[in-house]
DNA sequence: TTGTAGGCGTTATCAT
DNA sequence: ATGATAACGCCTACAA
């Protein structure tokens, strides 16, 4: 039974030789045909497992033309955002076999593309993709690939499952209202996002609706990182007239913002009140911890996968579908300062 | 060229009746062979890319007998540990023509052990792991499965890459020694790991060297998440002698045990000094800033995949290799407090 | 320079 | 109930 690590893998054929059957009997066999023996399909299976038979997918899947193994594709492996998206996917995709291959495209819109196009040169039965960074170019892609494709968090895509980012940026803001803010900056994501607009949207929304005057200075953007939150706190600091509330991208932003408004020595939330998006675990456990935002990140996964399944399936008519956001309330919002006036930033404590 | 999402991929035949030359000229277009006409192989690559054509990697596979995918086996796709590793063994896979497909196996053995069996099924050309649940089965696994596996910090396993934990638990220690803590916790992980149990010796070694002796009751255990370091925190307050300082099996253990002190009132550092290890990202953005050790992340994956090629191109004979672990001094440790004596647990602020 | 034929490991069809 | 055979998509001698 021992071989090195370089040995060839045994086939169906040194089974078969084993056991003294045909090959298409071993395979029957194992596929628990019901036109067998029972002391056949014993002997095989036990032959079998003594030689620690695995069979081969490529071969297998070269003639039965499909794969049952689902790519996800990602950003950054790193994303906190990520991981209950996948275990979402995982877990719909299991309930009806098929497995999951993740691959990253580590931020690059270029390697992105290449991952797709790996995914269906392995001929994957489809592919999801969250995080995209060219999501408008998968109304095209779609043409190209033959492979079903489900986006999550691009609502122009026919094929997609997206978080209410309008509505969930609305009750940030709203939020913040309702606690005395009006002056109330939004630290946004590269433009180019969907997500990011909607957000903005929302934002843009309440300010309306509540009569407060939008003043473009308080939209800066950041990277979606903690780094970028750091900055754009710092020039919304700089600012002659800086916001009291501060509604983030995402929670690494807003980790990255409070970090910036400490050091700069005002405190949050007394000073500053700030709020995130995606509700990761982390955010309970800062002091403060973070007002979020949440997004049902295991549904979106879940969803997103029946879809697919519908596309693998041959069904085209699938619905676009909108999945709610959710406010959670901690302490990094709190009651907008008294403010007599405003000063100019810099006056570090 | 449009085409639905259900169609049938276009094969290498299609592109050749298209092209009028046969299915092995395309082959030798596509893939550069010297020996074809300039004409033709123009020709050729023209009408693939207008039929978009992709070549099926399973097909390929099963003549050339190999696969050019890496399959990366890992705990959970949220471990904030792996994204650096991942990076480090992605970026060098790629350097010499290799993919690299990443299957979670969300926790559980059973699925780790599946995942390792899937890339086979799939043929990849080896596999990396990191954060593998079942470690030590690896040894026998070995010689089930003929492909080549290479593990990450689990030293007792001929092929791997680990780093130096001991050395890194005894810098901790250490440096908690040094600001005069006497009473000093291990929270750790569930014992089977070994990089856990190497921490453990890293931390009984200082203390022996220091003269200070080993209280079982001050070695606790967690989940290696958040929640697990609150609760053995709290643990460790209600000992009648509790530890000033505590050196946690990572840093989410310690981000969750000062979670715990600060709300039982305890200041950290002043009161309690909490050291972390990993080095992950977010330790900086915490307030305190976390004290860790560094593990280089990066290298680790990068080591790991050149080992891994080494046993692809069916070289044998390579060394574990450890790697070495390094202090990160921030603000969450500090002097020991000056004690008069110690008090009983339950004196909140 | 190009075409033909065989085979990689499976499964499915058709015999027996 | 089992075996022989063809086919999946591709690559690679070998032939022309």
């Amino acid at each position: 039974m021992r071989r090195s690590a370089a040995t060839k893998s045994v086939s169906i054929k040194d089974v078969a030789r084993e056991a003294g059957v045909s090959p298409s009997t071993v395979s029957r066999a194992l596929q628990g045909h019901p036109r067998i023996s029972r002391e056949v399909r014993q002997r095989v299976r036990r032959v079998a497992r003594e030689m620690s038979y695995v069979p081969s997918l490529p071969a297998r899947s070269l003639v039965t033309q499909h794969t049952s193994t689902i790519g996800l594709a990602i950003r950054y492996v790193a994303d906190p955002f990520l991981s209950r998206v996948a275990e979402g996917a995982e877990e719909e995709a299991g309930k009806h076999g098929y497995a999951i291959f993740m691959s990253s495209s580590n931020g690059s819109a270029e390697r992105e593309e290449e991952v797709i196009r790996s995914f269906h040169e392995w001929r994957l039965s489809g592919v999801i993709v969250v995080g995209s960074l060219i999501d408008t170019r998968y109304l095209e892609l779609r043409e190209e690939y033959p492979l079903p494709i489900v986006l999550i968090n691009c609502p122009i895509y026919p094929y997609s499952v997206t978080t209410d980012n309008a509505a969930g940026a609305k009750q940030a803001v709203e939020h913040l209202v309702q606690l005395g803010h009006r002056d109330i900056a939004y630290v946004s994501n590269p433009l180019s996002h969907l997500s990011n607009l909607n957000r903005l949207a929302g934002y843009q929304a309440v300010l309306n609706e509540r009569g407060i005057s939008f003043r473009e200075e308080l939209v800066v953007t950041g990277d979606g990182d903690m780094l970028g939150g750091m900055s754009a706190a710092m020039q919304l600091l700089a600012l002659p007239q800086p916001p009291t509330g501060i509604f983030c991208f995402n929670d690494l932003t807003a980790i990255g913002a409070i970090r910036a408004l400490n050091e700069a020595g005002r405190a949050v939330p007394q000073a500053h009140s700030v709020v995130g998006f995606d509700n990761l675990a982390m955010g309970e456990y800062f002091s403060p911890p973070l007002t979020t935002v949440d997004q049902p990140r295991y549904r979106l996964g879940q969803q997103a996968m029946r879809i697919l399944l519908k596309l693998i399936g041959g069904q085209e008519e699938v619905e676009p579908e909108t999945l709610p956001a959710e406010l959670i309330v901690r302490e990094s919002s709190g009651p907008a300062p008294i403010t007599g006036r405003y000063r100019k930033g810099g006056d570090r404590a």
